[in-house]
DNA sequence: AGCACGCCGACT
DNA sequence: GTCGGCGTGCTC
């Protein structure tokens, strides 16, 4: 081939780096080239500035028309032989990039484990075996009678042996195996990973509902297919997925099982581990950086087959995809709330797609999102209507409060039947609902709540939210003010109050109520350590007592002796500004009322309230989640939320709340200018604010958004892609911090 | 995001 | 007279 004496390089590489810039960097290709073959998916050390940063290739071309060769630096190495990231895991993550408008280098840097954002090897994922040393064998006979003797014993049987089959035949062999290491009669030496056929185990019969799951599910061949698994709480949706793992695994695929933050327990790992007989992965934070890199190289080399992780596990490159299983749907922890605020239900829904397998979303309150795909033909619906086992639901009852005297928010009804419950040698939960809620202000006397004149519609009310210590009410949608009332419009009682409040001291009051039984408070501050929650409900144990919790307590972990369950709190649900409350608060008084009752005893649950005729409540009661879930999405769709718009939102947040409605205020010109202006009827995108966001200051700053929806998800992400440029680029950006969430778990 | 460069206040 | 405040600008 001709070339010119100092020829314009013909190619560049194209690298993603971990910076918050929407855009590529062109590098000339090293200068001493380490290995051969496409760069794409290959991460390289480049020069950037005065430093060197990590990044990976994501394109191969002629550089862009009108850059100076001159002005581009080399690539200083090429740290991957081979792509790290390819194929349908790095066209995915293109795919995340575009729809969360995130600069696909963080977006990278996000999907990878710490030490290979950093630069760091992949991890040799060989096994270790151990054999007997020429020394050993001549030893062995002369040892006395002991493990070390009868592990030489072992291995003097084999060639060498694998270290989790020495876990099988010899109990604490790994101490045996240093005392002959130490006189050098045994070595370990590293080994190819072996790929050992599954040894299921049988599980118990399918009944016929979860027959029919199970049989959809097989019969998609392996290929796309998404599947709602909408099962009652103890109906067996884990026999379904273990069914439909099992089944990928005889066919020599990987299976992804995803799991709320909370899900991740031993005792769920040791379920699938008997069950399906092979080594299961756990994937969660918990995780040293070694472990977590093994596992995603054990997987990226098609050595490891059952990966079950939380909300990060969903970026496991994948071999031999077979299916993918993402269990209790539902969960808000599948959001990352900051970063790249991914969704990884829908991710992986996304990857299911691109890899051609099967996905399975499992639960007993699905989503609205889900629940409406199903019912467009998008998913299969498989439903689980009978609980496995005799266990019977629970009796539930609404405790209405307006006009108690409440002690530490409880009422006097309910502390009596707590105590009765203990006497009777039953445990007691109390379940606090706190989510962080904006104050809300109640009327104690009648249970009339504050809400929007502007926003409010027959259907639905928006609710106003307090502020200013008390005095004045807020709405977030709209931004209108007005002083809060002195005394109750509806009924003139002066019980006027911020909800919320007087649940703080619920534990403290309770004990010393109860000084002869055990009150255990199980909050994230408390269990912060990896099992610290199962010790403190193994120490708690059966015995009469009560725990008081939040969220962390809803489900996972038996409670076998667990018969009253009481919900305080809900108020705030029932009337929070932000449109998902109903939808969290149906699914937790479901979840938590699912822990309620024992085999011989069925369970009972108080709920206490202001709003004892509120419409949730009385739906819930009578007709179940699938009754909320049909009246919830009707108001959705004459609300215009989701799942029947889309949403986005940006947040700012500033020392000086001019500088945040300031840059917020030039973000809606901005998506007014792109989206053509107010008024117009052909204008889909509708900008709602700035608003305050109902917990404004934090650590001294004032946070404030702009909501932008809009029907159809296309026009949405279009005015973003045409506005964000400018955006970026404006001098007010730079006096505050901002951030664009697409697909908002909470709007407030 | 870093990390520069660049002009204005209290210190050896 | 300097050390250092963080505003503004750039990074292939």
């Amino acid at each position: 081939m001709p070339e010119a004496l100092f020829p314009p390089p013909s190619t560049v590489w194209r690298v993603a780096l971990p910076l918050p810039l929407p855009r590529l960097f062109d590098y000339l290709p090293p200068a001493e080239p380490s290995a051969a073959g496409d760069p794409v998916g290959c991460r390289v050390r480049v020069p950037f500035g005065r430093r060197e940063l990590i990044g990976v290739v994501v394109e191969v071309g002629p550089p862009e028309a009108g850059t100076d060769p001159a002005a581009l630096k080399a690539v200083a190495a090429r740290l991957d032989p081979e792509p790290l990231l390819h194929g349908e895991l790095l066209d995915s993550l293109r795919w995340l990039a575009r729809y969360t408008h995130a600069p696909l280098g963080e977006v990278l840097a996000t999907a990878l484990p710490g030490p290979l954002r950093h630069g760091e090897a992949l991890a040799d994922t060989h096994a270790w075996a151990w054999r007997l040393t020429e020394a050993g064998a001549t030893a062995r006979e002369r040892l006395r009678a002991g493990k070390p003797r009868r592990l030489a014993d072992l291995l003097a049987e084999h060639d060498a042996l694998d270290e989790d089959r020495l876990d099988e035949l010899l109990e604490d062999w790994r101490s045996a195996a240093r005392a002959l290491a130490k006189r050098e009669h045994a070595q370990r030496i590293a080994v190819p990973a072996a790929q050992r056929a599954p040894t299921p185990q049988p599980g118990p019969a399918l009944n016929d509902e979860q027959q029919a799951a199970t049989d959809s599910v097989l019969a998609a061949g392996g290929r796309f297919a998404a599947f709602l698994l909408d099962g009652v709480t103890g109906s067996g949706k884990t026999e379904v997925y273990l069914h439909a793992i099992a089944d990928c695994l005889a066919r020599g695929k990987q299976a992804l099982i995803l799991v709320p933050e909370i899900g991740l327990t031993p005792q769920t790992l040791a379920r699938f581990r008997a069950r399906l007989g092979v080594p299961v992965h756990a994937l969660h934070s918990g995780l040293s950086d070694g472990e977590r890199v093994r596992t995603w190289a054990a997987f990226a080399r098609g050595q490891a087959r059952v990966a079950v992780g939380t909300r990060s596990a969903v970026f496991l490159p994948l071999r031999e995809p077979g299916l993918i299983v993402i269990d209790e749907e539902h969960d808000g922890s599948f959001k990352q709330l900051d970063g790249i605020r991914y969704h990884a239900r829908d991710f992986a829904l996304v990857r299911a797609k691109a890899l051609d397998v099967p996905v399975l979303l499992g639960s007993a309150t699905p989503s609205l999102e889900s629940l409406r795909n199903a019912q467009a033909g998008r998913y299969g619906h498989l439903q689980l209507k009978r609980r496995a086992g005799q266990a019977q639901p629970p009796r539930v009852r609404v405790l209405d409060v307006r006009k108690r005297p409440l002690e530490a928010g409880l009422s006097p009804e309910l502390i009596e039947r707590i105590g009765g419950e203990l006497r009777a040698g039953g445990q007691v939960l109390v379940f606090k609902n706190r989510r962080g809620y904006a104050p809300v202000l109640l009327c104690h006397d009648c249970g009339w709540t504050a809400h929007c004149p502007r926003c409010s519609t027959p259907l639905k009310g928006t609710p106003m939210t307090v502020h200013g210590g008390g005095r004045r009410l807020q709405c977030h949608h709209c931004g209108t003010r007005r002083p809060a009332p002195d005394a109750c419009p509806d009924c003139g009682g002066l019980a006027l109050q911020s909800q919320g409040a007087g649940t703080e001291r619920i534990e403290e009051s309770l004990a010393a109520r109860f000084p002869d039984f055990p009150v255990l408070r199980i909050d994230r501050g408390s269990t912060q350590k990896r099992d610290a929650l199962e010790q403190m409900l193994g120490e708690f144990g059966t015995t009469p007592g009560v725990l008081v919790g939040t969220q962390m307590l809803a489900k996972g972990h038996d409670l076998p002796n667990l018969t009253l369950v009481a919900v305080v709190g809900i108020d705030e649900g029932l009337f929070s500004a932000d449109f998902r409350a109903p939808e969290k608060l149906a699914q937790l008084l479901i979840q938590v009322a699912g822990r309620a009752g024992r085999a011989d005893k069925p369970g009972e649950v108080m709920l206490q309230t202001h709003h004892p005729d509120h419409e949730l409540l009385h739906t819930l009661l009578s007709g179940g989640y699938p009754a909320f879930a049909e009246v919830e999405l009707a108001q959705r769709e004459a609300a215009g939320f989701p799942p029947f718009a889309h949403m986005a939102l940006i947040r700012a947040e500033a020392q000086e709340v001019e500088a945040a409605n300031a840059f917020l205020a030039m973000a809606r010109r901005e998506f007014e200018r792109v989206a053509g202006p107010r008024g117009r009827a052909d204008t889909v995108l509708e900008v709602n604010g700035p608003v305050p966001a109902p917990m404004p200051r934090r650590a001294g700053y004032l946070r404030a958004q702009l909501i932008l929806s809009a029907p159809e998800r296309r026009p949405l992400h279009a005015a973003l892609d045409a506005a964000l440029p400018a955006i970026h680029a404006a001098p007010e950006a730079r006096k505050v911090r901002w951030s664009l969430d697409v697909d908002p778990a909470d709007l407030y």
